[in-house]
RNA sequence: GGGCCUGUAGCUCAGUCAGGUAGAGCGUCGGACUUUUAAUCCGAUGGUCGCGGGUUCGAACCCCGUCAGGCCCGCCA
């Protein structure tokens, strides 16, 4: 069974309506590793839908959380911002200086900043989920009854993370952080508490009470978190494994929703994302792939299909390069697959059964729309990338396309593709191996490679080139000519030309990429190439 | 110190929850297509399932131990 399935499964036990969270701090720019919370999210929701239950995504903008540091992308004047909350101050504009104008004009916030491309790269991908601002939340008062039970006894509070997490709190612990004199949340003294205030004295010497049912301050993440579960109807929620860890948010969070009177949500835990060779993706050192970035290069349902094929718990190696080709394959092989003739056969194992169970349903669930049936383009990424790079203009792909028979006309979705392949091709992430390149010397090796028959084949080779129409099929009658005059095989001349222009042994189709090719230079080549030989 | 994850074919990984003859893709090698879009098709190759014990008629799978790698335990998905 897919792992979408058995969450939902587990779910439809406790009842028929659900609601999926997700959550993310807008505290710098998304990157891939945040499409995985939230496609985790998503498939868990179809999943339960699938199953019949009334289910629904809803994405919590932690918005509320404070700025932690200047972040390299920040200009200097961020630092007055430290410990104030991100929904609640300005974002930065190009140079990385605070933007008052659209903050004071439109409230545009450096939550929303970072939050808007994330969005956009998320309806492309098919997740619409509902958005909650936590800051608003706040703000609303939804959090006055956590946090009134909170405040009430802190004792409580205070015994459960110290005991669940084994460490030990400050002796001025308070559960509320309440803003201070300029809005920030740092380095505030509790100084007492009566419902609905909080009294406090900041770092300046300001005084001040601070109203828990008015968002005038936040909880501590430990209790932010559960008391969330409780007024947003939370029943279930995927989070990265920093929260997973014995001792974890998670693990307080269990025991401290039971306090604040409700149930917590059933989890799961997913691995992490990181780039090949570069580690983990993190926004502030910049080894981050954006999601916006990445569904530039790769079709949303690749994307989709690299989380619905890797169990959470999988650690994730995000490759842009060769992975990204065999993701692509793999994803052609399984839309062309006929699963339901392959289940009905009966001599199946169990086994072989839920493998092909599963990759009908990672499928499925790759889908940018739900539903929506699979088309195979019966066109290998590897040969479109091919295409691209040896045909300059479209027409000419689909035209050779269709002389092939792959396929009848351009479908959308390969044209699609061939747009993004185009990036791709064009982006420091395209693999070398898979780069076509016209030599622009002779390759020693290659040559030396060749026995005496393929090699007496080259200068008539250089010869005709010199003499041929400059287009793919004069160059094709050029080599005919070539093998002729040298009473070879066309092979063994196909095998010396790879070895002249491409320094291979095989390739693709030689004549339309060099009558693409700049003619002097590739005449050049040939005399070269025969000259060495002589 | 506490905890989590991973270890299966040259590579990437399924398979472990419900024990029942070791799987897929890629790669490699060979062949076909009588001249090739790294194509396509067919075939072959390939694993003491990290290691040691235990339970069992039977273990990659369950239990105990152990080694190795990655990670989490202020914040982070």
């Amino acid at each position: 069974m897919h792992w979408s399935d058995v969450i939902a499964e587990r779910l439809a036990q406790g009842g028929n309506d659900h609601i999926i969270a997700t959550g993310i701090t807008p505290s710098g720019e998304f990157h891939i590793g945040h499409l995985r919370e939230i496609l985790t999210g998503d498939m868990i929701t179809r999943a339960a839908q699938r199953a019949g239950l009334n289910a629904e995504l809803v994405f919590v903008v932690d918005n509320a959380d404070p700025l932690r540091k200047v972040y390299p992308f920040l200009d200097a004047s961020y630092e007055e911002f430290i410990g104030h909350q991100l929904g609640a101050i300005p974002a930065p504009d190009k140079d990385g200086k605070p933007d008052w104008e659209r903050f004071e004009n439109e409230g545009w916030s450096y939550g929303d900043h970072f939050l808007a491309p994330f969005l956009e790269a998320l309806k492309q991908i098919g997740v619409e989920p509902r958005l909650i601002p936590n800051l608003t939340s706040y703000r609303e008062g939804n959090f006055a009854s956590s946090a009134k039970k909170a405040c009430d006894d802190p004792g409580a509070i205070r015994e459960i993370i110290e005991r669940v997490s084994g460490r030990e709190l400050p002796k001025d612990w308070f559960p509320w952080q309440p803003l201070d004199s300029k809005g920030s949340l740092d380095g505030l003294t509790i100084t007492g508490y009566e419902y609905p205030f909080v009294m406090w004295t900041d770092q300046y010497g300001e005084s001040g009470q601070s109203d828990i049912t008015k968002g005038e301050g936040k909880l501590p993440w430990r209790l932010d978190w559960p008391a969330k579960w409780g007024f947003n109807n939370i029943t279930c929620e995927p989070f990265g494994k920093d929260h997973g860890a014995a001792g974890g948010s998670f693990a307080t969070g269990v025991e401290i929703a039971a306090f604040f009177g409700h149930e917590p949500p059933q989890s799961l835990v997913y691995e992490w994302i990181s780039l090949r060779g570069k580690g983990a993706m993190s926004s502030s050192t910049g080894n981050t792939v954006g999601p916006i970035e990445a569904l530039r290069l790769v079709p949303p349902e690749i994307l989709r299909l690299l989380i619905a094929n890797s169990k959470p718990n999988k650690a994730i190696e995000f490759d842009t390069g060769m992975g990204l080709v065999n993701l692509a394959d793999e994803y052609e092989r399984l839309s062309s697959r006929d699963f339901a003739e392959e289940l009905s056969s009966d001599e199946l194992s169990r086994r072989q059964r839920v493998q092909i169970e599963d990759a009908q349903a990672a499928l499925r669930l790759s889908m940018v729309s739900a539903g929506e049936q699979a088309e195979a383009t019966s066109v290998s990424f590897r040969h479109l990338a091919l295409l691209a790079q040896i045909k300059p203009n479209d027409d000419g792909i689909w035209s050779s396309l269709k002389e092939s028979g792959a396929i009848s006309g351009p479908s959308s979705v390969l044209s699609d593709r061939l747009t993004r392949m185009r990036a791709w091709i064009e982006s420091k992430h395209f693999p070398e191996e898979m780069r076509i390149v016209i030599l622009n010397q002779p390759d020693e090796e290659a040559l030396s490679g060749l026995d005496d028959e393929q090699r007496k084949v080259i200068p008539h080779i250089a010869a005709e080139m010199e003499s041929a129409e400059w287009t793919a099929e004069g160059i094709t009658q050029a080599f005919k000519n070539a093998a002729l005059h040298a009473e070879a095989p066309m092979r063994t001349m196909y095998r010396a030309c790879y070895a002249m222009f491409m320094g291979s042994e095989r390739g693709p189709r030689l004549a339309p990429i060099l009558a693409n090719c700049i003619r002097e230079d590739v005449c050049m080549l040939a005399r070269a190439c025969s000259a060495r030989l002589s």
